[in-house]
Formats: structure tokens, C-alpha cells, sequence
DNA sequence: CACTAAACGAGACGGTACGTCTGGTCTTCCC
DNA sequence: GGGAAGACCAGACGTACCGTCTCGTTTAGTG
């Protein structure tokens, strides 16, 4: 599940007949958006301008993606192949690795500019909401998984019985944890950095191990 | 401190000659921009449409905000001179407020839509940050401030000696909540209804108070 | 000489590749002005309105022309294909003959109201001033050219050796003839009809102390 | 200065009659009017523009003229205030004589501006023609009116008997004088030199077919 | 090997919004 | 109570980008 499966979807139909569609095209077209993002940012960034540092036509853009926000999802999606969680040998350290592999993709110029604008995008766009979270979103949360299951096994957390409030607890630790690493990025533009991630660690671990975080209630 | 002073500064100079700016076209253009955000999303509100709405001529938008990012943080910061805090009763129950003060907030089409782009838009461009910062963040961060004053007066939290302790402290519970509200409610697009707030303020409430969250490391 | 060849050149260069420029849009465009120009008049009419009423971008325009004023002089030098100068017998009745057919033209409302403007407009842009000579003036001339050509076949004017002096002669006489029936269409605002046509021709051909110039006609 | 006291700047007089201000407002705003005219030319001269030139408000001048072609058409009617008709003796000479004041005038860039600007936005406003008519045409014509009695004081030319046809006659002449010296001017764009002026002077007196029209000077 | 179907580059196309400028009008305060 | 200062509305300006389209040209696989 976390293997490195990274075929976005934009090459469906391989039709049998005619010219095939250029590979190195599509990576020359993703790697230019990249670079348009960190010189120009999300809103001065133009499909025009992709196209030709990709040196590539308008058309060929427009045949693989529907539009901008298309388009910069795949090609920030990229960057959310590299994460990785190393097992660290506690909860704790797992959470400041999460934390600062987050924090050091928002760092990324590219990715800085990107992700609040799709977002925002996506507020009203379904089609978009649904990429952003199978090319992005659900990438992230792999990790979150990946370090409960950890803990589970280490015994630093219950396993839960309920498989439905099981997965509302984990979103629930990822919204957390993502939401306060892009906060802190983002809106209060302060750095995410060792002592920051050890201070939210500590706050949250010591939230999860009391024990009564999976509790319901009508 | 929390008093509703709104007196945004696109009045700088008061100008004792000439004819002075409108008042009633000042609010009239804000409240244009609300609906235009509720109708039309932040990505196809144009500074033309806004205008027709509010009766006015594009010139006297341009007269009075530099470009469109700085207009709608304006409109939208309306909105958070709403936020209040009624004394619940508990930590728990007044952070229970909070998120569901936040959550009401963000669930306003005309917030969901603007505040994400904004946001995106400010990081490249510091004049924006710190127009949002005064306008909205220090707003919110208002409401962290007055729940941990009162925790600490029922004894629910310790005071804490060291005010930059204190102060990043705050920073990084503000960071939290916040981010976790905004993250659910836009990144997960799921709801932040009574149940959520209430396993979020539980897992939050339960870290604060295990009182090792304050340690400091070099 | 006199051949109605009007291409004019704004499709210079006729690029091998890409989507060819619309032929329909130029003359579309064309036609457009005109009409624009007839409802409007030269200072109220706006590339918008040509655009529109041609079914065109405004972008389709500003392609081909630089501004309004090379826009008008093109919509209104295909007036100036239809100068015709039927041989009348004499040098006399082919003056009347030029000079009804310009005040013909200079009494459609489109010519009217373009023909000063451009050129009050070329006294400070010489590319304007080059366009509106090939495009207009020197249509016209060619019928002073003819005209004299005739004459001398006739033997009522003697053949110029010098070339350079053939040159200024028509310059002059050129600048005469269509000097006096702009200046009596729009400056004195008086019609150019037929007695007037014949006095004035009489006095071109005969001089002011001849004594005939005040005889009158029915 | 060396009879000192305060010297009041350039308001001398705290005059008690009406309005001393008013009158050296209006010089200025013509003023202005005509060095805006020499930097901008008639398309690019603005009202606004005028206004600080003439260190007055915009209001002033609208309370004075309607639109900017009937301030125009002021500023430079004092121009023609200064065309003068020096008799030289002979028809032939006084015929240059006007054509080369003509010529001086038109070479001014403020006049060569504005003039068939006016001339061209009066096709469509009839206010503006009388206007142009009485503070510039008339003023021209004086000129030619007052030739002719020469000539006829002279026994160059006869006295016309129906006052009407001696109407027409100075008519057709002045169009034929002026508006061969504006087409030479601007249209041709060739200089109005005394040589161009003898021959123009030539052909008036003399007519085409005396065949003195190509005779050369040095 | 020719044929065909699709992708390719180039660039023009209709639209739409931009942010600025100007024309004229209106308020407000000062002299 | 005239005048400067300047805000106001209306709307054109010329530019930029969007996403589509039409070209003529590759570049495969197929017949």
C-alpha cells in the first residue's frame, strides 16, 4: 500500500492505434510546473509558461490535464512519494520524524504555494477534492497509519476494536498533525523546527497514551 | 482586547482637503465582496463584479485596496469580530467552544472559499501576511488567550513563570486547534460537528494537563 | 497603375506554421469599422464595439493593428479603390470629374469623420503617416496623374522634360485639388456640388485674373 | 525687493473688485492648454493634465469650457490673432504673403496638433463647428477679404457687382488657399518653403493652362 | 510499404478580467 | 461664494491568460 505505485492516471486509455503519448514530455511538463511554481508562485504561474520551459505545446498540456489546478496536483504529488517514516523506537519519535518530514515538504518553495492554493480550489471543485486527496492527502495519511501500527506493536497504544472508530481516530490524529504542521507553516509562518516538533510531540502523545481519546459518545 | 474595533486601515490618510472617501461605499463594497465570495468562490470573484454589486466604479476599489487578496482578507475579517468565548465552565468544554466557534466560521461559504486562498496568496507576499495576520489570526488567537487565563484561574493549568514560554505555548496550542479545525473542515472536507469536537478537545485537553507539555530542551 | 490591387499588409508575414490568421475576420473587422464609424463617428467609436460588432475578439484586433487609428485608416482606404476617371474629353471636365468623385467620397459619413482625424493623428506618428500615404494618398494622386496624362495627349498641357519639376507640378496641383475640396467639405462645411466643381475647376485651369472665374451657370 | 517689507508672493494686489484671480486663471489654462499640446499632442492632452499645468482645479475649466475640443479650439484661436496682411504691392505678391503666414501657423506644433483634430471632432458636433468657424476660420478669412480689395484698389482684379457671387468667389478662394497650404502642411507633409509658395501663387494667379506654372526659381 | 490514427509544435481564435486612465461630475473645506 | 483638492461614476484602454481550434508535421502501429 505504501509501495511506490506512482502511475498517475492522466496516460487511461493506451490505445492501440496511433502515435503514442511522449513520456518524457510528461515529465518534462511536470518538472517545468515545478520550476514555474518556485519562480512565479500558484496565481502567477500560467499554462503558457509551463508549456513552453517544458518546451512543449499549450495542446499537449491540455490533452493530459484539464486545468491548472490538475496539473500542479500531479506535479506537487511527486514530492509526496519521497516521504518515508523510519522506525525511530517510540511513539514520540516517530511523531517528530511525521513532523518534521511534513514540515521539511512544506519547506519546498514549490510545495509552499501549491498546496493552500489547490485547497482553496478544491473548495469547490469535486473532481479536484477527490485528486488532491488520492494523489496527496492519502500518501500523508499512510504514515499516520504506518506509526500507529507501530505503536500498536511496541505497545505504547490499545489496539481498537471498532474498525469504523479506529479510522475516525486516525483521521482524527492526522487532521491534528497535518493541520498543525501546515498552521504553523503557513499562517503563523513560523518554522517547524526540532523544538517546535518535540514541544507538539509531547503535547500530543501525551494526549493519545491517557487512554480515553477513543471513547464515544452519542 | 477582544472589543470589536474594526476600523480597517484602507482610511490611512484622513486628508483635510478634497472630498473625503465614502463611508457608506467602503461598507458597501465589503459586504459586495462577501456575497461574491458566497456566489462565486474566491477564483472567479472579480474586482469589476464586486464593484457592480456594490453600486461603485472600479476605480474607488483600486483607490482603496492594492489588488484583490487584500480586499477579501478585509471582507472576510468581519467576520471573526463575531467569535466570542462565553466561560463554559471547564478547559474542556471552553475548547469544545472554540473548535465549534471556528468550525461555525469556516462553514460560512463566503470564509471556506477566501481564507485558504489568502493564505496561499501570502506566501508570497509579505504585506499580505500581515494584513492577515491583524486581521484575522490575532483575532482568533484572542479566544486561546482568554480559555488558558481562565483555566488557569479555576486551576485547570499552571501559570507559567518565563512569558516567552508562555507565549510560544500559546502559539503552538493555538497552532493545534486551529489547524486541526481548518484541516478537517477543508484539507479532509469532512464535518466538525459535536462528536469530533468533542474527541479533538478530550485528546487535546488530556495532553495539556499532563503538565510535562511546558519542558523546555535547548 | 491604377489597378485595384488592395491587399494591405497586415498579414505580413504569412508563417508557415501555426493556425493561419482568419481572412473572414479581416474583412468582418473591416466592414465593422465602417459601420462603426457611420453610427459613431471617429471619437466615440471603440476597438470593443468594432470587435463585437465583428463577432471578434478584441485580442484579434490588436493582432493585426496597432491601434484604432491604422484600424480606421484600412477600414476607410478601401473606400478610396472605387476612384474611377472616366476621359471626359478635356482637361476642364476631367478636373470636375476628380473633384466630384472626392467630394463623393469625402460626403459618406464613415470618411467624413475618419479622414481628418487620422491625419490630425499622423502629425505625431510618422508609421501612421507612412500607412495613410500608401493607403490613401497615393490612390488618389494617381487620378491627378491620369488626368494629366490625358491633358497632355490632348495637347492642352505641354510635356514637362524634368522629371523632378513633372514631379512637383503634380504635387502641387494634387495638393490643390484635394486641399480645396476637403477644406470646402469640412472645414466650411459647404456642399462640393456640381457650380462649385465647375468654379473651381474653371479657376484651377484658367487662373484668378483670367476674368472668367465669376461667371456663373444655372 | 529693495523696497522690502513682506512681499506678498505672486497675489500682488488683495484687490476688493470681483475677481482678480479669475482672469489670469483663464491665460493660464489657455496657456497650458497649448503646452500640453506641444509635449502630448491633441490625442494624448488631458484635461487633468491641463489643470495642474495651470495650477487650477478641473472644475475650473469645465466651469469655463464644455469639453476639451472647445478649450482647444480657444487656446489656439489667439494664435490666428497674430496673422497680419502687409500689402506688397501686387497680387501675385500678397497672395504669397498669406500663404507663407499660413504656413508659419500650421508649422507651430501646437496648431499642427490640434487643428484638424478639431476639425475632424466637429464633423459630428455642430457647436463646435460655429465655434471653430468664428474663433479661427473668420479670422482667416479677414485675410483673404481684405487681399482681394487690394487687388481690386489696384485694378488686378474687378469689382464683382452681385454680392452674393463676390460672396462665393472669396469663398472658393479662401478654400482653395487654405486648404491647399493645410494639405501641402499635413497631409503631404512637405514644407510650405517660398519656392512652393511662388509656384502655388503662380498657378492661383495665372491658372493651369498659362503654362507659366512650371517655370523654376533658384 | 503505404495507410491511418493519434499526438505533436505553432499560433490564431473568442472570451474575460486585469489594473490604469480619462472625461466629466460631485462634495468638502478653505480663503 | 469662488476655487483647490480630490473622490466619485462610467467606461475605454491595451495586455495577459484561458482553454479551444485549426493548421501542417511527426511517429507509431497495422494491412
Amino acid at each position: 500500500m505504501v509501495a511506490g505505485m506512482s502511475s498517475h492516471p492522466p496516460l487511461p486509455p493506451p490505445s492501440r492505434t496511433g502515435r503514442p503519448r511522449s513520456v518524457e514530455a510528461h515529465a518534462a511538463i511536470l518538472r517545468a510546473t515545478r520550476a514555474a511554481l518556485v519562480d512565479l508562485g500558484w496565481s502567477k504561474l500560467t499554462m503558457g509558461d509551463v508549456a513552453s520551459r517544458a518546451g512543449v505545446a499549450k495542446t499537449t498540456l491540455y490533452r493530459r490535464w484539464a486545468n491548472k489546478s490538475e496539473l500542479v496536483v500531479d506535479a506537487v504529488a511527486v514530492l509526496f512519494d519521497e516521504l518515508r517514516l523510519p522506525d525511530r523506537g517510540s511513539l514520540m519519535a516517530d511523531v517528530e520524524g511525521v513532523v518534521l518530514q511534513f514540515a521539511a515538504l512544506l519547506d519546498r518553495p514549490e510545495a509552499k504555494t501549491a498546496l493552500m492554493a489547490v485547497v482553496a480550489e478544491s473548495t469547490r471543485d469535486e473532481a479536484l477534492r477527490k485528486r488532491i486527496r488520492s494523489a496527496i492527502v492519502d500518501r500523508q495519511k499512510c504514515l499516520v497509519l504506518l506509526g500507529r501500527e507501530r505503536a500498536q506493536a511496541r505497545g505504547e497504544l490499545p489496539y481498537e476494536d471498532d474498525p469504523a472508530q479506529a479510522a475516525r481516530n486516525a483521521d482524527l490524529i492526522f487532521d491534528i498533525i497535518a493541520g498543525a504542521v501546515v498552521h504553523r507553516a503557513l499562517v503563523s509562518a513560523e518554522p517547524v523546527d526540532r523544538e517546535w516538533a518535540h514541544s507538539f510531540s509531547l503535547l500530543l502523545v501525551n494526549g493519545l497514551t491517557s487512554g480515553v481519546a477513543s471513547e464515544s459518545e452519542s
